[in-house]
DNA sequence: ACCTCATTAAAACGATTGCTCAAACGTTCT
DNA sequence: AGAACGTTTGAGCAATCGTTTTAATGAGGT
């Protein structure tokens, strides 16, 4: 049903339509279209990161763990949810490589896994003051 | 500085339990805790922020925008998908100050609002670069 | 006044997410 | 061996999100 591009590639914007496509299938701008259309990367490797950041229960984790390691239990504390849930968001975490882990007898301690997080973390606060002024 | 608890030295952890209360409600490094506890900032504001960016066909429109300013329809065309859903995309990255628009006619030709997007969207792919490695 | 079309808003559906509960796992003791 | 403890995992549920459908708005053109 929803054709994307027409079959004889729209020389002009919209003048030849066809069939019962919407109107909203032809460009306004074809040329700029043209350029882009299945050009474009793939973000959801970008996707996926910013999910991983996109929860207030993790951002405060990498927060936390910004300035010093961690016990998965301390942390829960500090949080004021169950150790479950921060294993859970660990584990998200940790498949987005955020965090690392070191085991110590039965304690897991987690710290950051890289600088880029931070650096991502902060760029978002600059972005949040520079909108509140 | 960084003193490793050891098994012994549990003096004020768990020591106070009262009742029947989970394990999980101690710290096991209660000072540690104690430093932080309701020192947590409201990363509520960040979250969000990574909200906007955490949806592929958002991020799409970011980059497309990093670029050149498009309108409403040509960006469905490119992404594939409807200008109603486009729209939708728009007002949230809009009410995130992310994007901003201009109208002309019946028109409407959005662009990115600020450099800071362009920024975390590096940073992002830095990460994830430097995570397949 | 009409009509057309680009855009926005509203409602409704399926899919995903975050949390809690309960159980399982691995380690360190007795 | 057993028990105790920190951690991990999976199922279930409510809430949220992304998309589509449909209707409404708003700005030209005739």
């Amino acid at each position: 049903m929803d054709r994307r591009f027409g079959p004889g590639e729209e020389t002009g914007s919209r003048a030849e339509r066809q069939d019962d496509s919407l109107c909203q299938v032809f460009a306004v701008n074809p040329e700029k279209v043209a350029r882009w259309e299945g050009k474009l990367p793939s973000l959801a490797p970008v996707a996926e990161l910013f999910k991983a950041l996109a929860d207030e229960t993790r951002a405060k984790i990498l927060y936390l763990l910004a300035r010093e390691e961690f016990c998965v239990c301390d942390l829960a504390i500090i949080l004021g949810t169950t150790v479950s849930n921060v294993s859970h968001h660990l584990r998200l975490l940790r498949a987005q490589r955020l965090v690392k882990y070191r085991r110590e007898g039965k304690m897991a301690f987690y710290s950051l896994d890289d600088d880029h997080v931070l650096h991502l973390i902060n760029e978002a606060f600059d972005h949040i003051q520079h909108q509140n002024q």
